[in-house]
DNA sequence: TTGACAGGCAACCTTTTAGTTGCCTATGGT
DNA sequence: ACCATAGGCAACTAAAAGGTTGCCTGTCAA
């Protein structure tokens, strides 16, 4: 799921969905000019993976949705830790800047 | 810096830091013994690169410290707009589904 | 019912990333 | 002074990610 996230172009496709919920692949095709659709079919194929968006079919329209729970989760579950000791591991890193050297 | 976590060896490298802050590269190699010492510097080099980490020179030592700062901010910056929209995007979702189809 | 539109699939190429090996440098203990 | 310890650098290989092209399928609208 971080490798997901780990792409520029693959951001910019959430933010839009973020935007805009429930577009079609061309749609968000516009959004990355400099791919071609099969470029960017592969990059919703990762977050489709990922269970970040999710997808449904309509007539001929595939449309893109935006599955908010497993980014939410790893929010809470793995940067709450960080934030839990931050102020322990700030200050360890000060002292070690400070130490002589 | 999505990259710099989108490996589950950078991310044990970052849990054992945050763990014991401070530890050497061969301490940390411990972490990880399926690879070589090098495989664990090239991985502590991009966690540096990418902020995640500050490393200090001490005599023949090398002590690594966590840098908490970054990852706050990224997951206030960015992944608050999710938690800001969740409910919005999950009822969009619900309703995508429930549609005919 | 035919043609245009939306999208899928598979093969291929290119670039990045991950990892190794071999050798070199600096520091500290005895 | 010497050797073991801690780590750095560079070249190489292997694997994965990113992207393209070409062609095929299904759906709607005239």
């Amino acid at each position: 799921m971080f490798k997901a996230l780990a792409d520029e172009g693959r951001r910019r496709l959430l933010d839009a969905l973020r935007e805009r919920n429930g577009q079609t692949l061309l749609e968000l095709c516009e959004l990355l000019p400099e791919l071609t659709r099969q470029g960017v079919t592969k990059h919703l194929r990762l977050l489709e993976d990922a269970n970040l968006v999710v997808t449904v079919k309509r007539g001929r329209h595939k449309l893109h949705y935006l599955n908010p729970v497993p980014i939410n989760e790893i929010a809470e579950r793995w940067l709450s830790n960080y934030e839990r000791d931050k102020l322990r591991a700030l200050s360890a890193l000060k002292a070690a800047l400070q130490e002589d050297r």
